[in-house]
DNA sequence: AATCTCTTCAACCGCCTCCGG
DNA sequence: TCCGGAGGCGGTTGAAGAGAT
């Protein structure tokens, strides 16, 4: 078992501990962190370094209340993802997945259970206790799909905008040539289903829009692959690799 | 002031997955 | 293909602080 040691510490970190750890990370980096209690010169196990570093010292890490839209995508997040506390925390800029599983244990749980108890308004996108997440239409995502900025996906539809363009197979690709704010190429399906998951069962009007990866330019697919800037709004949540694996294991 | 109860959150535990030999 | 080690994750615990009595 780990950590079965006797000589390894437990429990509540020094402020030299952390000292140590963190000289350490920088002057060798994240990682094999098997090698970081010896390099270090701690009496620490692997996992409870990382851990330390992961959830305490890493630099970036936001700390104090969360803000209202935090809360509400932690709540919109769970309802699509349910535990999945470090797929959530990473749509959360400087927030670390213990932070979320506290804060959804410690006022978010408790609030459901009340909501659940007061009312069970089923439009409601707090989930009763029991509830079972289902893991929805994981075969029909496409990947190369990406839902990026809802607005302006629907001013586009609404507005025949001439920044869009289509291709044969219905393709709608907003222009991403001259900024990184909102280009999307949907299939309708798709859209259907992450709006009404993440907009709170909002209609979405009868556009047909099938996409195909292979209608895609592929230096327009690099670039959003590449970005690592994740919106912390509802309107800027991008469905990436990560999620993608999520729901075709 | 003392004691009890509740809340918060850092840290631990055990399990799972991945990867290299 | 199997096995063992490392990384990673979610569930849970328990110490410490805050609030109530």
């Amino acid at each position: 078992m780990e950590g079965s040691s006797l000589r390894v510490r437990k429990g509540a970190w020094t402020e030299e501990e952390d000292l140590l750890l963190k000289k350490c990370i920088e002057k060798y980096g994240e990682g094999k962190w098997h090698q970081v209690p010896a390099r270090a010169g701690l009496n620490r196990c692997r996992k409870s370094c990382r851990l330390r570093w992961l959830n305490y010292l890493k630099p970036n890490i936001k700390r104090g209340h969360f803000a209202a839209d935090e809360v509400d995508l932690i709540i919109r997040l769970h309802n699509l993802l349910g535990n999945r506390w470090s797929l959530i925390a990473g749509r959360l800029p400087g927030r670390t997945a213990n932070d979320v599983k506290n804060y959804w244990n410690t006022h978010l749980l408790k609030k459901n259970i009340d909501t659940f108890n007061k009312t069970s308004n089923p439009k409601s996108h707090k989930l009763k206790p029991d509830t079972k997440v289902i893991k929805p239409r994981p075969q029909i995502l496409s990947k190369r799909s990406f839902l990026v900025n809802l607005d302006e996906y629907n001013n586009n539809n609404n507005n025949n905008n001439n920044d869009r363009a289509k291709t044969s197979n219905n393709v709608v690709l907003a222009d991403c040539s001259d900024n990184h704010d909102g280009y999307c190429f949907l299939d309708h399906d798709e859209m259907m289903w992450w709006e009404n998951m993440m907009m709170n069962e909002k209609e979405v009007d009868g556009h047909q829009l099938q996409c195909s990866a292979n209608d895609i330019d592929q230096s327009v697919l690099d670039q959003i692959m590449n970005e690592d800037n994740y919106g912390n709004t509802m309107d800027e949540l991008f469905l990436d690799e990560e999620l993608w694996n999520v729901f075709n294991p």
